[in-house]
DNA sequence: CTAGGGTGCAACCCATGAGTTGCACAGGAT
DNA sequence: ATCCTGTGCAACTCATGGGTTGCACCCTAG
């Protein structure tokens, strides 16, 4: 993962925009394990597929072209992240959504989109004119 | 890629449960555009950055720990994705946000949280009355 | 005109992580 | 007891892409 400095936030005062958008910066850490989730393909094959009832890492991977190991791993990942649970049933391992993430991650995209529409109108009147 | 099992989905038989993810091919390719494009950590902190308001790939790299060519290449990205959009306005060339896209990736979030709590409802139901 | 900030392009480096194979272990069926 | 299915762990390969440097090209300002 990338340390991603957080220097830009040292950028001083009054920046009424600030406002607009209320990241915490737990927030844009627990965002940002969704988003790293979320950034595999097969990871979102695997959360949609888990979307449609629980299953267990075989039954995943037998309807995805990679192994169980892979989708093990990716369990694991997305497990991490808050997106699924694991539940242990006799010699079985069901997996399950856990949506409370998926929230937190819609959020910020609709903060960050609603930031950009009740911004729009102010900016494009401050591009036209050129400081 | 691994020639694990494509050939179960002749085996195929009345997923009854594909009904309720109403996802289509060619949304889930927009899906995976706008998620690859959200995957990289800097490129969400320049999203964040465009969210404030327009600026040039020289600006936003000024309060990111890269280089602007880097933020140029994530930039080129986005854009593929639809995410936001360059305008050239003389020699610089100033991004802004476009979220239609956001949205797209939004409601895939919901269709997956809104099936598991589909799900859920019915599952409850079937567990407490087993047939 | 020249100077210089801003941008675009290309080649290159390298760390990350997706996927694999192999084997060991657990626990239900017979 | 034995089998066999499902799971867990470890080491390994390899391609992707994030980031860099260097240089060429605009376009505005002076």
């Amino acid at each position: 993962m990338a340390p991603t400095s957080n220097a830009l936030r040292s950028s001083r005062s009054r920046v009424p925009d600030a406002n607009a958008m209320r990241l915490s910066e737990t927030r844009r850490d627990l965002v940002d394990h969704v988003f790293d989730a979320l950034a595999d393909p097969t990871r979102r094959r695997i959360v949609e597929r888990l979307g449609r009832g629980p299953a267990s890492a075989g039954e995943i991977a037998d309807r995805l072209p990679v192994t169980r190991q892979a989708v093990v791993k990716h369990l694991a990942l997305l497990e991490a992240a808050g997106l699924v649970c694991g539940e242990r049933d006799g010699r079985r391992v069901v997996f399950r959504l856990t949506p409370a993430s998926f929230a937190e991650a819609a959020a910020w995209m609709h903060d960050v989109g609603g930031a950009w529409d009740r911004r729009l109108d102010k900016l494009a009147r401050r591009v036209t004119k050129p400081r």
